[in-house]
DNA sequence: TATCCGTGTCATTTC
DNA sequence: CGGAAATGACACGGA
């Protein structure tokens, strides 16, 4: 019977254990307070610009972190539910037992999933104190649990599950401070649960029952940055299935995944432009993204044939390798937070100081080039160019597009052209390496976003993905890739203008101008320098206009919006005031008629109130006033009055 | 196939 | 005066 009972306790605790960990994972109180207050989620609906693309993921991010959580949310639904179950199990013990549990199993979470191997036979004597202190430490446990593994390892050696029985039958000797904890404890458990509670709305109740997921993901971060550092060129073909494997053990960073995905999507890059990827490379692909992105010095210096538009490139070619396996990365694991910060050191170091390592050389090329290429292509060669051809996919840039999918890759990872008779026998030589900046442009430049930091978005994202798919490219995706550059990109390369668009456009004007002055660029080539940096800028411009003229109208819905319900309001107000104004003149009549049925004249007879009224002055005196009638009425009243006065005298 | 929406580009004005 | 910014208008592509 004894053992039935300890049983029975034991199920009970471990049915508290799942009703704590499912039903306070929200914090009531926000719903209740919180959301009905005002709208968090305002960005979100500013419309599918692609400016606010962004925006609603970290919204929804804040309003999970504060006091916001949608009240549909399905966790409300186990909330509640929960509850039910939980005063189901209240009611049939002790009141105070499943309240203490309640209270210090929320954030026993870990320790008790991290001793999943059974209830552990330790005693805990001192459960009560840990119990006090537990409260707040494993809250912020919980707060610390991507980069602390010494606050797991307390928790383990908090109160276990049977530290829980332990502390039930302390809880019973101890009634004073069991009903200090019963009336405290809850509340601030609820509350200082709720941060991590909200946390874990994104990591999911798999991330918190699975002990694989209490690993510090800084841990795993070191481990799967080492292992990967540790990967050999040969190891690279294993690379997505490891990827794909390390997946399963980072679940636990669906969040950080997520939030470097959409980060690193702003830093993607396409691999055809920056690495000069051909439909039959893909293998040669990943071998170059990796070594691009582990041997970064040896990529420059191991090319003594490339042409010095690769040392130009030295500072964006590991980049855009990087941007390419951490883009690939983030979509499938984890892995991408471990390069996020290296991929944005490259990017903030990336600026513009490829232009001061310009060789003269570079400007060789551009005598070479047979005018009439650069004709077709941009036959108007100002501000109009092409403004009605489909710009790759017109029959104009035909040759750039043949001339765009005969990009191959080196020995060494620089990009440079297969050989290509067509393009060639145009007068288009081997000048190709000098892109790897431009490449590094162009997957800068189709973005559609308002911010530098966006400036890396877009088709790279989707080029940088297939990339390092082991599926060969086919000569329909490279001529998607081709229709991704922009127009512009591919007059900079046919012109073999040795910067990116990125650069041209964001350069100083200064500094513009002395390229413009300085490097013997031909006329056509200025102007078509020119015509980038105008284009380029007024697509930002006009980025911005309409991302204003969405926040204006969004603004002025808003306003409208919101003078509409003042104006309900007032009107509202308006007519209980009216009200309320009737009922108290009728008040106030009454209580006249009252007053002056108890006053008496100088007969003794009670004051007629069709006669008399009363009057308050300022300074608090009451005065009974006869009412005024119409001079006619009045006077004739009063002198019917002083006859009867005097006829009684 | 028509329509809507997002985007790029040009022309123009303003700063 | 030239560059940049702002904005209306138009064309184009995708859903």
């Amino acid at each position: 019977m004894q053992i039935s009972k300890i049983y029975s306790k034991e199920g009970l605790i471990q049915l508290t254990i799942f009703l704590s960990l499912v039903g306070l994972r929200v914090d009531i109180d926000s719903y209740l307070s919180g959301y009905y207050n005002d709208a968090p989620l305002i960005e979100i609906n500013l419309g599918p610009s692609s400016a606010y693309i962004q925006t609603p993921f970290h919204n929804f991010r804040d309003t999970l972190d504060g006091n916001h959580v949608h009240p549909k949310c399905p966790e409300l639904d186990y909330f509640f539910a929960s509850r039910r179950l939980l005063d189901e199990v209240k009611s049939l013990g002790s009141p105070r037992f499943p309240t203490h549990l309640n209270a210090w199993l929320v954030h026993q979470v870990s320790a008790t999933d991290k001793g999943d191997s059974g209830p552990s036979t330790s005693n805990d004597t001192d459960t009560s104190s840990r119990l006090e202190s537990l409260g707040f430490e494993a809250s912020e446990d919980g707060e610390h649990l991507p980069d602390s593994g010494q606050d797991l390892s307390d928790l383990g050696q908090g109160p276990c599950n049977t530290g829980a029985c332990g502390f039930l039958k302390e809880a019973s000797e101890d009634d004073v401070r069991v009903k200090v904890e019963e009336e405290s404890v809850p509340v601030t458990q609820l509350v200082r649960s709720s941060s991590l509670e909200q946390e874990s709305l994104l990591e999911g109740i798999a991330a918190l029952s699975d002990p694989v997921h209490l690993h510090p993901p800084s841990i795993d971060i070191d481990q799967h940055w080492n292992n990967l550092l540790s990967l050999s060129v040969t190891d690279l073909d294993d690379l997505d299935s490891l990827v794909t494997e390390r997946l399963s053990d980072l679940d636990t960073d669906i969040t950080t995944a997520i939030s470097h995905d959409v980060s690193l999507r702003d830093a993607m890059v396409t691999s055809v432009g920056a690495l000069g990827v051909t439909p039959e490379s893909g293998e040669s692909r990943i071998v170059t993204q990796q070594r691009s992105l582990f041997r970064m010095e040896s990529t420059g210096s191991s090319n003594p044939d490339a042409s010095p538009g690769v040392a130009l490139g030295l500072a964006a070619l590991p980049f855009a390798s990087v941007c390419n396996l951490t883009g690939n990365m983030s979509q499938h694991s984890g892995l991408g937070c471990c390069l996020d910060e290296a991929v944005f050191d490259q990017i903030n170091q990336l600026g513009l100081e490829g232009l001061d390592t310009i060789d003269t050389q570079l400007m060789g090329c551009l005598e070479i080039i047979d005018p009439q290429v650069l004709k077709d292509l941009d036959s108007d060669s100002g501000l109009s160019v092409e403004s009605s051809s489909r710009g790759p996919v017109s029959p104009g840039s035909s040759e750039m597009s043949s001339l765009s999918s005969s990009y191959s890759e080196d020995e060494g990872g620089a990009t440079g052209y297969s050989s290509d008779d067509s393009v060639r026998s145009k007068g288009i030589i081997d000048y190709s390496t000098a892109w790897s900046p431009i490449d590094l442009s162009e997957s800068l430049w189709h973005d559609h976003s308002y911010s530098s930091p966006a400036f890396f978005d877009q088709p790279l994202v989707t080029l940088s993905h297939k990339g390092i798919k082991e599926e060969p490219v086919t000569d329909e995706e490279s001529k998607s890739n081709e229709r991704d550059l922009s127009r512009d990109e591919l007059r900079a390369r046919t012109m073999c203008i040795p910067f990116s668009v990125l650069q041209i456009v964001n350069m100083p004007v200064e500094e513009f101008l002395d390229i413009i002055d300085g490097h013997g660029f031909s006329p056509e080539q200025v102007t078509l320098l020119r015509d980038i940096r105008r284009r380029g800028k007024n697509k930002l411009a006009a980025q911005n206009c309409r991302k204003r003229k969405l926040d204006a109208i969004t603004g002025l819905q808003g306003e409208v919006e919101r003078l509409r319900a003042q104006r309900d309001r007032l009107v509202r107000e308006k007519q209980l005031t009216a009200k309320t104004m009737g009922a108290v003149g009728q008040q106030i009549k009454q209580l006249s008629r009252d007053i002056l049925a108890r006053l008496r004249d100088d007969s003794g007879r009670p004051l007629d109130p069709e006669q008399f009224t009363l009057q308050c002055w300022s300074n608090g005196r009451v005065v009974v006033q006869p009412i005024r009638r119409p001079a006619i009425s009045s006077s004739t009243g009063n002198k019917t009055k002083k006859r009867e006065k005097e006829k009684k005298q």
